[in-house]
Parts: C-alpha cells; structure tokens; sequence
DNA sequence: CCATTTTATGCAAGTCGCTTGCATGTGCAA
DNA sequence: TTGCACATGCAAGCGACTTGCATAAAATGG
C-alpha cells in the first residue's frame, strides 16, 4: 500500500498533529514498506529527509499512542512498527515472524492461518493477543545459516 | 521442577563444561523458576552467589548454544531464558505469553491450544517456530492498567 | 598431592538503541 | 503578521547486553 502526501497531511490533521516534514516523510515511509520498521531503519531510510532519529522516535511515539501505529516486534531488542489504522483496524493483526537468524521481521502470507485458545483466566487475554512466531524464515533456512 | 545440585553437575559433566558454582546456581534458579528469567533478573536473583552479572551471560549464551538453555522471549527488549533441555526436549515448546502492561513473560497453561500453518516457502518456517503471544495478561486485564 | 594447562571469573570499559533535556525554530490560529 | 504552543536538533543520559584483559580456579598428568 501507499500514502499520497495529501493523504498523510490529512491524516494528521485528524489527529491533531502538526503537519511537518518530517511526519508525513514518517508515514509515507511506514506505508510504502512491506515490512514492520525499526526506528534505526527508518531513520536511516530517510536519511535526514525525516529530521533527527529523536524527532522520528518522538513521532513514533506519538503516533503508537494515537493508534496511528503500532510495535509489532521486539525482535532483536528493537521495536518494529507498522501503519496500524485509519480506516482499516484490523491492519496488521496478522501474525508476524521474527528470523532468529537475520533478526528480520516479516509479515507472513495471507493464507497463512493461525487459532489459538487458552482455558479460565487467559482466555479473553490470548484472544485479543498479537501473534508472533520466532523462528528462521525461509531465506535464512534456505541459505543454511546457523 | 526442580533440579538437583548432582544433577546440576552432570548435566555441565555431558556438555564438558567445568562444574563451577555459578554454573550450578544458575542451572538450579532456570530449573527452579516458573517463568523465563532474563539476565538481570538471574543476576539479582542469584545475588553475587551465582557470580557477576557479565559471568552469568557468558554462562548463559554457552549454554545456549549448547542447546540447554533458550531464549523465549525478548520481551521489553530483554531475552527471557528457560531451561531447555535434557530428557525432555520437548520442553518449553509450548506457547509464552508476553504482556505489553507489566512487561512479564508467563508459560500459558497446559489447556491452551495454537496451531498455525503457512503456505508454500513459509511452511517449513512456520512449523518450526516457537509461537508467542503478546498482549494484556489477565493479572494486568483485572486490574485495569491502562 | 603438586605442577601445568585450559577455562572460567571479575572488573571495568565499550557498544547499541532507546530516551530525554534544553535551546531554537516553526506551524498555524487570531 | 504576530504570538504561542508545539516540533525539532543536538548532545547527553540510560539500561542492558558484550567484550578485553588480568587473575583465579578446575582438570589433568605426574
């Protein structure tokens, strides 16, 4: 998916956020990747274009906290985000795999299907839970790393 | 569970490493607690008698990579070691729940039930990855943090 | 039991990413 | 256009993991 610039400018608008560069250059970032980006990814994607790794943190934080994004992975002791909103919610709320090798996270196919159920008290818990699999994706595995 | 101090020493005997008493004592906290334990937390756990912080880590990734210990989690930026290992293998292939409130990483019960599947190139991946689950545990539902 | 060799340990310093303080610059509503 | 609340940069601070290096201790062979 893809954000056209007014549509950036729009969407901060709806939330009361100032409309700067470096904030669209965020979003537009998080929309085009095809893969949950780490705060260093991103920093470094836009390369000054997006402001300070500060200035891009502080964004991401506040975007976390308005809902517009969300940490999908802790993978490598770093936080991965992805767009999680606007009109469809449930962006994202598919499972994601984190390479125990590369340290990549991926978003895994659409036919890829996951349940999951716990007894009593974890019930209602796992049902609203993020799914993650840690593991060695296929690239990894298929160059035989490790 | 719980281990041992001779079980301790012959299990470091099976892999040819030195029996040292900060080995055992981690071997007997990972064996002992309910719940994976990161770093600082052995650390403080084993206060100065599991030996410094920057032993227990090495102890740790040695053991890792011997295949006695694992990493389940990495949870607020923290890996979460559990004993995994010995007779049993199979152990601790069951789901871990991470919570985003409390940052605390739980074993789900024995009645919780995942399964996932993948097509094509993520089959392998998927099937052989540790499951996680990151949300609201129910202690921090109940009491409504957040 | 002692000497030797191979590892393990401690301490301190280094690294990496996230966070934050503070002074400066800027979007934007009046 | 002006003023102010908010955003940005820079640099410093932090937390947790890692690593270098000298010292101590477990194994092993006499």
């Amino acid at each position: 998916m893809d954000l056209d610039r007014d549509s950036a400018l729009q969407l901060l608008k709806e939330h009361d956020l100032r409309q700067t560069a470096s904030r669209v250059a965020v979003l537009q970032a998080l929309a085009a990747a095809d893969q949950p980006l780490s705060l260093g990814e991103l920093s470094e994607q836009l390369q000054g274009e997006g402001g300070d790794q500060a200035t891009i943190f502080r964004t991401l934080v506040r975007f976390r906290d308005l809902g517009i994004a969300r940490v999908v992975s802790q993978a490598d002791r770093v936080d991965h985000y992805v767009l999680a909103g606007g009109p469809d919610t449930a962006e994202h709320q598919h499972p994601h795999f984190e390479c125990e090798d590369c340290g990549g996270v991926s978003c895994l196919p659409a036919g890829a299907k996951v349940t999951v159920s716990a007894p009593g008290a974890w019930s209602a818990s796992v049902r609203g839970a993020a799914v993650h699999l840690r593991g060695e994706c296929p690239d990894c595995r298929r160059s035989g790393a490790r």
